[in-house]
RNA sequence: GGAGAGGUGGCAGAGUGGCCGAUUGCGGCGGUCUUGAAAACCGCUGUGCCGCAAGGUACCGGGGGUUCGAAUCCCUCCCUCUCCGCCA
């Protein structure tokens, strides 16, 4: 949700901001519901305020039985049925505004490129060099034990496809990423959270994810949950409808959750193996920070996610995502996407993104200046930091050795306990 | 899941139809006094929406209803606590 006072401030600015994005706004019908709504706002609470005047008058009245109590109490009950009138209409207007009104996006900053399709990103940085990876290198799900390592199978038979069974060693090793992914978070100052796994419609509504990409989620329709797709989701909604201390910003929480998708509609090339599944394990990066200092924390964010893939030694490449590229609520985003040598393709492995005001102002997430004074919205980012499946399928094609193992990052021994992936083919 | 008791401002805790956006205490902010501090005393101290402002309006867990008028009465949902049942 933007803030109000663009749309009347400065229209044009607005139109012309919001036409770098790909998502259409029925500007027209926003502005007329936007007075209508005003009027109606107006009306509405003038009639109140005059009923509660005459009521106040009634309820001094000393002779409950007089003609002239009589009289004011059958005059009341018109002003009564009047003022119900316009409350009704002043809501049926308000929401019909809201509902045109959320579907605004968030303005993209100046610093984005322009640009319609996937095209038109920008690479801001490269690290590693792609080349350096064996030229013999195969896609994961070619490596011979692999289906024994990671079973697509027995996850059809348990649940449905996109939800392996992660067997043996290759369990250790995920168990192992999100270990030091966890450990990386917390080393650059994010307090860890275990989130819940399901979330109300409040919280997804929060989020974004309500009303529009309901398809996208798994739904408990008994207890009306949702899973999560994200752990953004709980761990942002942590703080909604709370206001901060000034002094207490910037505040930075990392959480380790499955993620859950449906995937609906997106099946097709390219997601074969783990580039896709339906339930994931990531580690999400969050930030409350004051709105002066959201872009320079943006920065820090992407670099906290890129140390990440430098410490395992896997080349990957950062995208300035072009404004017809970045999402509804974002206001600037960088994808990281790591190269993947059997597949001879990048793969994207975490979205940094700042939401600037657009998600705080829908969750209600505020801030007190340090003078005191009226609160105001805080600025929101999140990030992966990282997905397991696509940074697991990269490392198994990279490292692959000639003799059939994958050697693993020093930086994971501690977690693994091995230095070398050794599954048995069947 | 069953029975009972509750949910009021940062916290504690009054208020059972109009004098209540809400007594009081604590906390917080400002001031008087003091060399300074404490104590004492005085004042201020929730949030959203509409409005240039003055001001208006909404909010006493959420939603709905009764009434001229609802924190207060009714319905419903959610949550917390106690006991029972079940159970990682």
């Amino acid at each position: 949700m933007i803030d109000i006072k663009l749309l009347r401030e400065d229209i044009e600015g607005l139109k012309t901001a919001i036409a770098r994005k790909k998502f259409t706004v029925e500007w027209d019908a926003i502005l007329r519901l936007d007075e209508e709504r005003r009027a109606a706002i107006l009306k509405a609470e003038t009639a109140r305020a005059e009923q509660k005047a005459a009521s106040k008058e009634v309820g001094q009245f000393k002779d409950k039985s007089s003609p002239e109590f009589q009289a004011k109490l059958a005059a009341m009950k018109g002003l009564s049925e009047e003022v119900k009138a316009l409350e009704a209409e002043a809501t049926e207007v308000e929401a019909q505004w809201k509902a045109l009104f959320l579907s605004i996006p968030n303005i993209p900053d100046a610093s984005v490129p322009a640009g319609r399709t996937e095209d038109d990103n920008v690479v801001a940085a490269t690290w590693g060099d792609p080349k350096t990876v064996s030229a013999s290198a195969v896609p994961h799900w070619d490596i011979p034990w692999f289906a024994q390592a990671i079973d697509f199978e027995r996850g059809v038979k348990a649940t449905g496809a996109g939800f392996p069974f992660y067997v043996g060693d290759m369990a250790r090793l995920v168990r192992a990423l999100i270990s030091f992914f966890l450990e990386e978070a917390r080393l650059n100052g994010y307090e860890e959270v275990l989130p819940p796994l399901m979330v109300n419609a409040a919280s997804a509504t929060a989020t974004g994810q309500l009303p529009d990409k309901e398809g996208q989620m798994y739904h408990m329709p008994v207890e009306d949950f949702y899973m999560i797709p994200t752990a953004e989701v709980p761990v942002t909604n942590f703080f909604r409808e709370e206001t901060f201390d000034e002094a207490d910003l910037p505040v930075y929480r990392c959480g380790y959750t499955p993620c859950f998708r449906r995937e609906a509609g997106s099946w097709g090339k390219h997601v074969r193996g783990l580039n896709r599944l339906h339930q994931f394990d990531k580690v999400e990066l969050v930030k409350w920070v004051h709105p002066d200092k959201s872009f320079e924390e943006l920065e820090l964010l992407r670099g906290n996610a890129e140390v990440i893939l430098q410490k395992l030694g896997l080349p990957y490449r950062v995208l300035l995502m072009c404004a017809g590229d970045i999402g509804f609520p974002h206001a600037k985003q960088y994808d990281l996407e790591v190269w993947a040598g059997g597949q001879q393709r990048w793969l994207e492995v975490s979205s940094c993104s700042n939401f600037t005001d657009f998600q705080a102002r829908r969750a209600g997430i505020r801030f007190r200046p340090k003078g005191g004074g009226k609160s105001e919205i805080v600025h929101t980012l999140n990030g992966s930091g990282l997905a397991v499946p696509r940074v697991l399928a990269a490392l198994l094609e990279n490292n692959l050795q000639a003799d059939g193992t994958v050697k693993v990052p020093e930086c994971l021994h501690r977690w693994t306990g091995f230095e070398t992936l050794a599954p048995k083919a069947k």
